[in-house]
This record gives structure tokens, C-alpha cells and sequence, in this order.
DNA sequence: TCCTGATGCATCGGCTGTCTAGGTATACAC
DNA sequence: GTGTATACCTAGACAGCCGATGCATCAGGA
């Protein structure tokens, strides 16, 4: 495998944060973990990423956050998804998927 | 249709300007016009997205330029893939599909 | 006992890519 | 002459991501 073989998020983190609360609250470290399990690892979620981006969505109404305990008995603050980041889901994943096709379209086209 | 319809690039122009070249040679602005035409206006390519990156191209020797005549007989800067840039273009096209097809996945999933 | 690794939070500096906004110049139609 | 399309380029700002680092707790092994 190439030494280059990064896993970027190019700007989708935060839809994919809105995608795993939809399933139910969860703190942070475990939506990251959730993310990274459910791409086999295709897809890397960095702490220095993850935090700036619950903190950014939280801001904009996307998000709520309390604080409570992890199934490890650790104290760990948890997230839940806010109807305006239901709608705010529903909105990116239909741009996401215009976005990709697109380019997938196009990268697979042969000439 | 919302606002804020944003086309965003998501770190994809650089993959797509190679992917364009892969056809035959073209200069810049032909190229900015083909990918919006390919995608229906899905994607826009910006100028000032356009020229950085295909300058960033060559200097990694990706591409090539050589100055010319466009097909309305105006001044035109050509690029063309190098060997190089062909090979950048598998793996990153490569790389493309398995990254979108993980978030797609991730996003399209039910509960 | 000490050390490591996993869990869990958070922040800082720096880089990269993109956009906005401007500029130059030529060709052609009106 | 004036506007529109073609064609290039750059500067400045900003957002998102990454790498590094720090804190704290707890379990398990050497």
C-alpha cells in the first residue's frame, strides 16, 4: 500500500457525526469509534478533528450535549441529534449523494 | 432549491482535472467548462480553485504545460498528463471510490 | 509496583484547499 | 463603443483537518 494511503474525511465528518447520533445519543469517543468500525477502517476519525466538530455543530443547533456516564463507568459527554440537525442530516446526505455521484461518474467514465 | 447550494469540491479537483487531462491535452479554462458540463452543473470549478491546483499539479509533475492556441485562436496554456500524473490518477481515483463508497454506505444505511 | 494501553475529554499550531474578489487581455457581436 | 465570452493570474481570508500534546481514570500484565 502506498505511504500516502490517507484516510481524509474531505468535509463529510460532520454528516457522518449527524448519521451516527441519528441512531441514538452517543458521546464522542464512541462515535468515532462507531464511524471507523462501520468503513472497515476505511475512513480514520482523528480526536483533533472529532472535537472542533461536535463543538462546531453543537453551536449551530445541530446538536445537544450533557454530560453523563460511559457503559465503562467513565465520565464521558454525550450527544444527541436536535430536529434541526435531523433536517440538517436529510439536506447534506442528499447533497452528498448528488455530490459523489457526480464525481464518482465522472472518474469512472472511460473515454 | 435551499440557499445555500453550495458545489463544493470536498479535495476532489485535483482528481478530476488529472481525470479530465486523461482524455487528450486541454488548457485550463476548457477544462473548468468540461467537468461543469459533465456533471450538469453539479459541480462548479471556480478560477480561483482552477489555476492553484493545476499549478500545484505541475510542480508535483503531474502535468505538463505548454503555451498555445485555443480553438477560437486565443493565447491558451495546455496541460497533458505525465506518466506520473496517470499514475497519481488510478491510485487516487482508486482511493476516491472507496472513500465515497464508504461514507455513501454510512449514509444510506437504515437503523 | 510500575508501566502500558484503552478510554474519554480538550486545545493549539500549522497546513492545505477553496472561495471571493479583483486584475489583465483579446475577439466578436451589436 | 460597449458588452459578453474567452483565457489567464493573484492576493487575502477562511474553514476544516491533522499531528501533537495535555489531562485523567482504570485494567491488566510484567
Amino acid at each position: 500500500m502506498a505511504p500516502s494511503d490517507k484516510k481524509l474525511l474531505h468535509g463529510t465528518l460532520d454528516t457522518l457525526i449527524l448519521k451516527t447520533l441519528s441512531h441514538g445519543p452517543r458521546h464522542g469517543y464512541a462515535v468515532a469509534r462507531w464511524i471507523e468500525s462501520k468503513t472497515g477502517d476505511a475512513i480514520l476519525v482523528e480526536e483533533g478533528s472529532l472535537y472542533p466538530a461536535l463543538y462546531r455543530l453543537e453551536k449551530k443547533g445541530l446538536l445537544k450535549s450533557e454530560w453523563g456516564i460511559s457503559e465503562l463507568e467513565r465520565r464521558a459527554k454525550f450527544y444527541r441529534l436536535t430536529d434541526r440537525g435531523a433536517t440538517a442530516l436529510a439536506e447534506e446526505t442528499d447533497a452528498w449523494l448528488r455530490f459523489s455521484g457526480a464525481v464518482t461518474s465522472i472518474l469512472t467514465s472511460r473515454p
